[in-house]
DNA sequence: TTAAATATGATACAACGTATCATATTGTGT
DNA sequence: ACACAATATGATACGTTGTATCATATTTAA
């Protein structure tokens, strides 16, 4: 598991290097946190995760702008339905996917990204397209329960 | 058109009436303000509305409190992508409509509100379940930008 | 008409996000 | 190796968003 981490950090590295993009000591950290914590965090959760698990104390405009970076590179994404932010799970296989469709549950924003069918996206866009609007982002996020916090 | 925003709030005024529950002025002039502004506003942007168009000076708590009910009795919908609330489009009609997905201009926030068809939802809420999760609503949220703020 | 239920106000504060300027770190060319 | 430029982070302060709590007003109903 935790070298399975690493794992994915290293991979984050190599794919940092090859864009001449730095991957630096906090920025792996924040990614670290997301990775490890295993669900979306919060700016200020990811603030408190990074301070107990590596005893920085970061500042929330420095968090902001990490965030912002590895969204940038798409090692993160930000959830806006939540407002939480979650590693993105393409990192260790090729980090090329197809548009995302978040699954996250709102009990214990654990998240499961995966991938919708062409058909349903087109459906959604011609959808949009009938009624005058141009999908901005095919991206779907839906509030979702997941198995251990159904209830019984 | 103002004669149509009054037909729309004495509906939602019958339709509150039948279930025993109170539009009273507060409430109602939040729900004019959305429907009048004819598009998506943040909590405090109603409370500026309000005050200019009212002359009325809302507590945020206020605010939020009334949106709850309304939100409550299907009267306004809150779009949990951009952080605003929406006047139901179908309070005129029968107020019964099915699930509704919201198109929703990241630019200008103007919102539009239309119904998928069964088959996509069923499709979204087949690929959740496949992952384990179940959807909680099955309302989709989409950014993006309307035939105005398309670029040219 | 008075008591209970409901609705709103007011104060204070917690959480979230950013503007701005200062400092540190890294990369580059000489 | 050095100095300069570019990039990254820190620190302070503040703006925005949302809520807890207790007080007051308004409506409903016996």
């Amino acid at each position: 598991m935790m070298a399975n981490v690493d794992g994915v950090i290293q991979q984050a590295e190599n794919y940092c290097k090859a864009k001449g993009a730095r991957l630096t000591t906090k920025r792996k950290q924040v990614l670290r946190g997301l990775i490890e914590s295993n669900k979306a965090l919060s700016a200020y959760e990811l603030i408190d995760f990074c301070h107990q698990h590596f005893g920085e104390k970061m500042p929330p405009m420095s968090v902001y702008r990490i965030l912002e970076f590895l969204e940038h590179h798409h090692l993160v994404h930000k959830l806006n339905l939540a407002n939480k932010y979650v590693a993105c799970t393409h990192i260790s296989c090729d980090h090329t996917h197809a548009i995302p469709q978040f699954l996250i549950c709102i009990n214990c924003s654990k998240v499961k990204e995966v991938s919708i069918n062409q058909a349903t996206i087109s459906d959604l866009s011609e959808t949009a397209k009938n009624a005058g609007y141009d999908l901005y982002t095919p991206q779907v996020e839906l509030n979702c329960l997941c198995q251990s916090c159904l209830p019984a």
